[in-house]
DNA sequence: ACCTGAACACCGTTCAAGT
DNA sequence: ACCTGAACACCGTTCAAGT
């Protein structure tokens, strides 16, 4: 979707109207541009220099900046695939739909932080996502209340490991610090600390740091889902 | 620590150079401006303007507003009042914890948004916190490891809940369409969904979108305190 | 050392004017 | 109907100049 150079005998016809500009290419345009540089990177006239034109163009197909970041991240939910709600396995099924959201946003650099403070998410995509959580914990045989209450408290978890993951594997800001360096940093900090005052920080730094592959968002999630199987009935 | 009138006799000295500026005051003017009108008219411009002086005076004593929003963030934190923890009673006391964390932000209006995507923090307060709470889960007999993904997941959802909460008691924007109004929106387009390609989010519409009191906190919260639990010495 | 005004390089969004 | 350039009202941050 990137500009291809004009055909020089047909360049004489300048600003010739492009019929390309659509609600998809611009959001299309807008992931390059996470993909490429991240989220900070996303303004309405960076996504309009992808399309070459100008960012009052973009204002024809989409409300306001807000929009669009709407459409990207119901875009993204597209590449998760809806298993069929298995009864016998729905605690494993409901893992590996939260494995599979939080994948499509942290493949798409610091994203994730757009979905925070986007309140419920009301895309196509979003709601089927949404649509098949509840199912397989309705075959799971839990409550429409443990239902609800369930996918809430799981979507908040897997948009805010994926935040916070987007930010671990960035460094903190563009300081040029690379990830182990930030990490040796923030181990020296904490190791620092007097241990009067912060007995178990200091006492637990390898704990607190530890950063072996999903192993952190892993743990958070059995925490939910056997949780939730509390709520079945026996 | 608003301005108040320079007597006039005073006056014709211009440009008093008030030594009030300060680490501190900024931090308090800043908060003041989250509370009266919400984190995105937060702007250095703003705190500079409630401090009676430009943006450019601020940079003397915070790098950025980055750093502005870390002391922000810590500051609330200091609301928190941390138990003596008591191995009896280490869930409970938890729990306590959790929902004074959530209180400190949810009293700021939108605050929260600004504790996602900052990354551990480090702040006094902060620290004092997630020391409290690696005391009580050890208390609770607790392995390190167990302790150190705990918390982070009870932070996670503490911040992400507080968010949320935060989304849900202002509307959406500042469209001037009231909480009630938005509510009655939303369940009417859950319900104008096609059955067939939604039966559970339209067969769940009530169980949705409850909202009672801090219910849906209660759950979550119970949810991750109780999975540690099983992860406590019989 | 602290503070300041002015400037720089950006934003999101609007709007009259073009085709 | 769609697209555009220019403008408006903002940003965060820097910097030379003041005290």
């Amino acid at each position: 979707m990137t500009s291809v150079p004009v055909p020089p005998w047909r360049a004489e016809r300048k600003k010739a109207p492009r019929r390309s500009l659509s609600r998809e290419a611009i959001v299309t345009a807008a992931l390059h541009v996470v993909d490429a540089e991240g989220l900070d990177a996303l303004s309405m006239r960076r996504v309009a220099q992808e399309l070459d034109t100008g960012a009052a163009s973009l204002y024809a197909h989409v409300a306001n900046k807000e929009e669009l970041l709407e459409l990207l991240l119901d875009r993204i939910q597209a590449d998760v695939t809806r298993p069929e709600p298995d009864p016998e396995r729905w605690q494993e099924q409901i893992k590996e739909l939260a494995r599979q959201g939080r994948g499509a946003l942290v493949a798409h650099r610091d994203l994730a932080r757009a979905a925070i403070g986007q309140g419920i998410p009301f895309g196509p995509n979003a709601l089927l996502n949404a649509e098949a959580m509840l199912a397989i914990l309705k075959a799971g045989g839990l409550s429409d209340q443990v239902c609800a209450y369930g996918v809430d408290a799981l979507a908040l978890f897997i948009t805010a490991t994926a935040v916070e993951e987007s930010l671990r594997s960035q460094g903190f800001g563009e300081s040029g610090v690379t990830l182990d360096e930030q990490i040796v940093r923030i181990r020296e900090y904490f190791g620092s600390l007097p241990p009067e005052g912060f007995p178990h920080i200091t006492g637990m730094v390898d704990a607190l740091m530890r950063d072996e592959g999903d192993e952190r968002f892993e743990f958070g999630l059995d925490l939910l889902v056997s949780g939730l199987a509390r709520h079945a009935p026996a």
